[in-house]
Parts: structure tokens; sequence; C-alpha cells
DNA sequence: ACTAATGTACGAATATATTCGTATATCCAA
DNA sequence: TTGGATATACGAATATATTCGTACATTAGT
């Protein structure tokens, strides 16, 4: 309860920590190349914005090599609840269900995805 | 189709946009009596961060009086619909079922809101 | 008509995020 | 062992958002 990571990651921040979350362990040169994969960006740059998320605690590092290793410390569900409470309140007025109806409307969700959804209702129902 | 609004409003903006889906037409005095019921702000903050949307075109304004009545230009659906799209690509690795598991599981919904977003998933599956 | 209250316009200070150049250290290959 | 590639650290430039002081105009009350 001590150690809450507060501080809400800024959009740049958030790209790296997506990346960190799917790979785990990454060098700054292997989150850039995967950064650059869709927008343009210099490498001091990425190396950068990881050292502040550092600083600010959202990851952590080793040190040992030259090479340093990045993993986040901030966690993918804190953060997604974090961010779409935020939205939720700033955008639809304090209402759930009124994103979650945005949300399926355009994003093309698979069938699976919906069946998914649903079993998920049926359990919220039933507590 | 010519006069899209594509400018992604601020955090400030936003909370100003909201009064004005709700209220419909508004001056800034009244904006920024609802703006400060929660936090701090100067008027003239208000105002600025007003005529700065007017700028960008999220808002249109009659200046026929010496108080300015102010109205939405961005429309409430297209906005929500930006900032789903945009949440669910940075912080959901584009799925939008996580994202709306997400919103469900925190923030509590009612039944009837639980029950109209099953209504919606039946109308999503027999299209 | 005069003054206080209320409004807009605008410039500037502050805060924060993003970007990148440059200095410097380390490693590896010829 | 020397040069090129690759790494980190750091300062500074740039961009953007936010905040507010101040000047000035208009209105309303007395």
């Amino acid at each position: 309860m001590s150690s809450e990571i507060t501080t809400k990651p800024t959009e740049s921040e958030l790209e790296i920590l997506q990346i960190l979350w799917e790979k785990g362990n990454c060098t700054v040169r292997e989150v850039h190349e995967i950064l650059t994969l869709n927008r343009e960006a210099g490498y001091t740059t990425t190396l950068k914005i990881m050292q502040i998320m550092h600083e600010k605690g959202l990851v952590k590092r080793d040190t040992n090599q030259k090479t340093h290793i990045y993993s986040a410390l901030a966690s993918q569900q804190k953060t997604q609840q974090h961010l779409v409470s935020k939205l939720i309140d700033n955008a639809f007025s304090g209402s759930a269900a009124r994103l979650v109806m945005q949300a399926l409307g355009n994003h093309t969700s698979s069938k699976d995805e919906i069946e998914a959804i649903r079993k998920y209702l049926n359990e919220l129902d039933h507590q």
C-alpha cells in the first residue's frame, strides 16, 4: 500500500509502457526499434524518455552491463484502470456504460471478444 | 465532410466541452461557475481557454451582446469516439474488449446500464 | 453623469512534454 | 592498439498547455 505509482504517464511514456508490458525486459534499443515501426523518433529521444520514466519510478532498470535493461514498474492493470476512470469522468459524464457502447460501436470487435464481454456481464449480474 | 474538427481537445478544453454539451448555450461566467465547483481557477483563465477553443473551432460564440454566448462545435459523439479509440490504441493494445471489461470492472454500473449494454451486444451480433 | 461591477482582449510568466545535439564511456573487430 | 559502432548522461531548444495580471470597453445603478 505504501509504494503506489501515482504518476500518470504521458502519451510517450504510455507507448513505452505498452512495449515493456508485452515484452518484459528490454534494452532502449529494442524499445526504440518497436517504437519507430510506427513513427519517427531519434534514439536519444527514446533514451531520454526512458530515463525520465526511471526518475519517476515508472520503470526499473538493471545497470550492471553497459547496455541497461529496462522493465515496467507501473502495473498494467492499475494504469489502465486509472486511464479509463479518467476518461469516463472527463468525457462521459461518469457513465461507464456510455463509454462501453462507444468503444464497442467503433472499434470492430471479433465474435470471440463480444462473447467474452457477454460472459463478463453475466458474472457481474450474479454477484 | 469538409469541416471536420480534427483537433483533439486538451484536458481543460474537454472539461469545458462537457459543460457546453450538457447546458447548450453558456456565458463564460456560467461555465466558470460550474468549473470552479470542483477546482480552483481564475475567471480570466476560463475566459482565455474558451477564447483559444474558439480559435481552434471547438466552440462558436455569439458576440452581439457585450457578454458573449458560447456553444460547442465539436460534436460529443465524434470527440468521445476519438478519445476512446486513442485510449484503446494507447493503453489496451488495440483491444476494445479489454477496455470494456476494465471499464465495467471498476466503475460500478447499474442493472439498467448493464442491461443496455447486453441489448447493444445483441444488436451488434445480428448485423 | 459618475462610479462600481462586469465583460473582453491580450501579453507574458510558468509548467510540462518532447526532441535532439554533443560529450563521453565502453566494447568489438581488424 | 586503434577506429568505428554503440551505449549513457546531460543540457538546451522547441512545442504546447495553463495561468493570470493588466488594460480597456460596456453596462447598470444611484
